[in-house]
This record gives C-alpha cells, structure tokens and sequence, in this order.
DNA sequence: CCAAATAGTTAGACAGACTAAGTTAGTATG
DNA sequence: CATACTAACTTAGTCTGTCTAACTATTTGG
C-alpha cells in the first residue's frame, strides 16, 4: 500500500468506525453494567490500579474516573484500599462480585461477537483476524 | 479460518473494539461539534431524513434523536420540515452551515486518522484495507 | 520549614441515553 | 361516520458519562 492510498484507507476507515461503535453498543446492551464499567473493571483484572493510572488508560480526567469508581463500589464490584508507601493515593481493586460480574458480561458479549461473526464467510472471518494487530496498534498509538 | 477459532477471534476483537472505541473519541476531541452530531450530520448528507429513520439508523430511541436534532436546531445547522403527504412526520435537513460544519470536521477527522494510519507499517495498512468490507458487514449485520 | 507539585475528591455544568406520558395525525372497522 | 387503534413526534424526568474549577491532603525540593 503506498503513502497515496493511506488518505483514501483513512477515509473508509472513518466511515465504518461508526458502524463498529454502534455494533460495540449493541454487545453490551441489555447487560447488568454499562460498557464503560465493564471496561473499567477489565482494567482491573490484573490487580490494584492506582487512580491515575486508570483514568489515563480509559482516557478521562481523574474526576470522571472516581465517579465511575464512587458507583462501581457502590454497586460493591471494586474496593478502593490505601497505598501504603504513599498516602495520597488510592488502589482498586475487583471484588469477588465484581470479578464475577465481569467475567458474567464478558461471557455474553463474547457470544454475541460470536454470533456475529459466524456469520461472515471464513475469509471474511480471516481478514479479521490478520487486521486486528493493526488496528490494536492503531487504538493504541 | 475453522468454526473453532472464532470464539477465540471474537474474544480478541472484544479486546481490541475497546482501544477503537478510544481512538474515535480522540479521532474528534476539540472539534466544535461531538462525535454523535457529527454522525448525525453524515446522515443527512443524502437528502433530508425523517425522525424514525435517524434514531434507528443511529441505534437511539426516538427521544434521543429529538434532543439531539433540537441541539444541531439550535446550533443553525439542521432545519427540520413538514413531509406534504404525512403531517405527522417532520423531516430533518442540513443547511448550508450544517453541511460547511461536517465537511470541516470530516477533514480534521480523516487528517487525524491519515497520521495514525502513517505511523504503521505498509502491511498493517494493507491488512486493515483487506478486513475493511468484512468489519462493515459485521457493523451493518 | 515552606513552597511547589502530586493524587484525589467535590461541586456544578452539560451531552447523551432511557422510559413514561402526552399530542397530533392517519387508518381501520363496525 | 364515529370510535378505536396505530404511528410519528415531543416533553418531562432520571441517570450515566464527561468536563473544568476549586478544594484537601500528602510528598518533595530548596
């Protein structure tokens, strides 16, 4: 592909990125947490998470962060605790429940892709495939 | 691609439709209008369009659609319209600012989309022009 | 020890989404 | 033709998600 043709490819993609969101929407929809606790608490999974660090990887100011933290432990999904070497700041974590509900929501969302995608041919199903380190390459830069 | 591997496909988009989802957001961050008005005006580059046909187009309920055309109202850049043969419906129209506002932010957008697509290598351009038609049908399906 | 920087929270505003309920207009049926 | 039903929208109320500005508490550097 030339550097002519990226011009062109970026005007495709801005036209079908619509159509993802909109597809990504009708994923979780329906579900128990919206999409963007269900990415909260993915960002989770791994362990603790400091305040910071969340609102920087989810791409939000930390105050739109810790309402979305303020409700996920309301719900009783996530614990804030204290950092030990610091006092200023403030971990996350999963709770039992939470991980149960995301694992939950995970399960569902990925049967609905499922389904979606049985439906495209294999070659289709292939292209996919080989896209999507590009495009994670691309969400990430 | 086999039956088998597309759980495990679906699993890996669900990942990566998140960081997408990221990538839009900052795709029209400062633009003077938000991303929904924008692919609200998208729609109506084809002609007017009635209420019904934009809040299924866009996923929304009926409500939604009211709200945000009252905004783009407000702003000049839609004017709605009576359809001669059915007084109940209201058809929705750009105006000349509406449609100077989206070709501006369409190019800022596929500007900002051209940059990203730069910065891979020519076979992860290639690879997302080739899944282009397949991610589409899955948007569309 | 004090000023500046860092980590978070609180408060106030607005967009975007929903449901429920109301209005107006077309349709169908006795 | 009158009545009831359906369809297209709007209005009102609520909630989530986002922002900026201002505040508190803590750490760090001179």
């Amino acid at each position: 592909m030339t550097t002519d043709d990226t011009g062109a490819l970026a005007e495709r993609l801005s036209r079908e990125l619509r159509h993802l969101v909109l597809l990504l929407r009708r994923t979780t929809a329906g579900q128990p947490i919206t999409t963007q606790q269900y990415s909260v608490l993915g960002s989770l999974e791994g362990g603790g998470r400091r305040m910071t660090e969340l609102a920087e990887e989810h791409a939000v100011q930390l105050p739109t962060m810790t309402v979305q933290i303020n409700r996920l432990e309301d719900a009783g999904l996530v614990a804030r605790a204290a950092d030990p070497s610091d006092a200023r700041v403030r971990t996350v974590e999963l709770t039992g429940e939470g991980r149960a509900r995301l694992h939950a929501v995970r399960e569902a969302r990925i049967g609905y892709l499922s389904r979606q995608l049985g439906s495209l041919t294999p070659e289709e199903r292939a292209a996919i495939d080989v896209a999507l380190p590009a495009l994670a390459k691309l969400g990430r830069s």
